[in-house]
DNA sequence: TAGAATATTTAGATTGATCTAAAAATAATT
DNA sequence: AATTATTTTTAGATCAATCTAAATATTCTA
């Protein structure tokens, strides 16, 4: 059994390592959790000893099957809280990672299994991240960042990767949303940033750092 | 802001006051939470210095008016989420408290309000408990023990006082839910127990414990 | 009302989670 | 390769929440 602090701390060292990361460091757990890696490395030895993650002095930790388990658990339970707050208590799409990152801590297996029901099993989460089943089993989409398409080609947006409030009130300003058509007008190399129409209507600019942000699937 | 721990010793208090005992001692809040004494004792210091309670050495606790309203919030999210969890996912009302028990520590106002309004701003809860409103007031219908009507008046079951899964399945085995009418057959003097109707079905015994925990309105 | 029983508080320890400061190891750079 | 810079770990403290054992108050009872 962890405590609630132990799975944030899992939850974070899985989040990291998906990026195809091999060892994470106790310097990258540190930043993304705020706190000071002294308290990390104290953490990653007690993880260790509790069999959810494989430590080698200075040379960061990977999560073990185990830990990858009680991980998706832990990021099952909050991707099913986002939906249900966005459909049934009207929340928007940058109200919800707060609150779920509260209720992702709740334990009952009943509960998270008569929520998924209740919400008709939905596959992916207010911010396009798809949702893992009861056993773990997570079925990703193909995406990529919209700073990837070049000039010309098209595609949907499905995800965002930053969740924050503040990056989602901007796509929200934009008129971009998960679902809506996006077409490549102009790309600008001195900064990265580009032109882009979204859903045939008004061209806008966006950033690189915003572009980065963005998943689409593209299409023909 | 209030702890977790805090919040559940704050809750206990203002229930073993509820009683009408206008202090509440040491040994009571230990046995009602489960704790030694000597944590008690550290605790409501602490609680004292919050604010929420006033305490006087050797001489028990009350809740402050403070202490109420906070009492009275968590309270009102444990009944709201117990609402929610038997109307929409499907719990029966003896697996409701313990999951409720988790759920009332998640802060977000935003939250309770839209789960109130989603639920349709309920007055009580699936143990007949009432709700306190946004502002922490309770309405409180007048309501007695079974065990005090006498042989032949009747009246609807409107609350349980033990949420006990134990208590509370044990009811579902005589026929008795909130709204049930009763009437009472016959009462035994040797140990209090009495026969009842439930709805004018067969008549069954209860114990005494039993009546104890069943609150009635009574009619004519 | 004195002595016994009970309730409550204090003292001192422990555990989880965190921090700062210092030591040790690894990585980068002349 | 030697030195410097960076990363990581350890040592020692602190705070919340708990415990046991001992000390102190209050309450009951004879
Ligand atoms: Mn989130
Ligand atoms: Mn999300
Ligand atoms: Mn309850
Ligand atoms: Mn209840």
């Amino acid at each position: 059994m962890l405590s609630l602090v132990e799975e944030n701390y899992l939850k974070t060292i899985y989040h990291l390592s998906e990026g195809g990361r091999e060892q994470v460091s106790t310097n990258a757990i540190a930043d993304a959790i705020n706190t000071k890696p002294a308290s990390v490395s104290d953490m990653i030895q007690r993880l260790d000893r509790k069999g959810v993650i494989n430590y080698t002095k200075y040379q960061g930790v990977k999560v073990t099957g185990e830990g990858q388990e009680a991980a998706l658990k832990v990021i099952r339970k909050h991707r099913l809280w986002e939906v249900f707050l966005v459909e049934h208590l009207n929340f928007s799409w940058d109200e919800v990672h707060e609150v779920a990152e509260q209720l992702e801590h709740i334990k009952s297996p009943l509960l998270i299994e008569r929520l998924d029901a209740f919400l008709g099993h939905p596959k992916v989460d207010p911010h396009g991240d798809p949702i893992p089943d009861a056993k773990g089993v997570i079925r990703a989409k193909p995406q990529q960042p919209l700073q990837q398409l070049t000039v010309g080609s098209q595609g949907v947006i499905r995800a965002v990767k930053d969740s924050s409030p503040a990056f989602l009130q901007h796509l929200d300003k934009l008129g971009a949303y998960l679902g809506a058509r996006v077409k490549v007008i102009e790309t600008v190399d001195f900064d990265n940033s580009m032109q882009i129409l979204i859903d045939r209507t008004t061209p806008v600019f966006i950033s690189n750092q915003v572009a980065e942000n963005i998943l689409v699937e593209e299409s023909e």
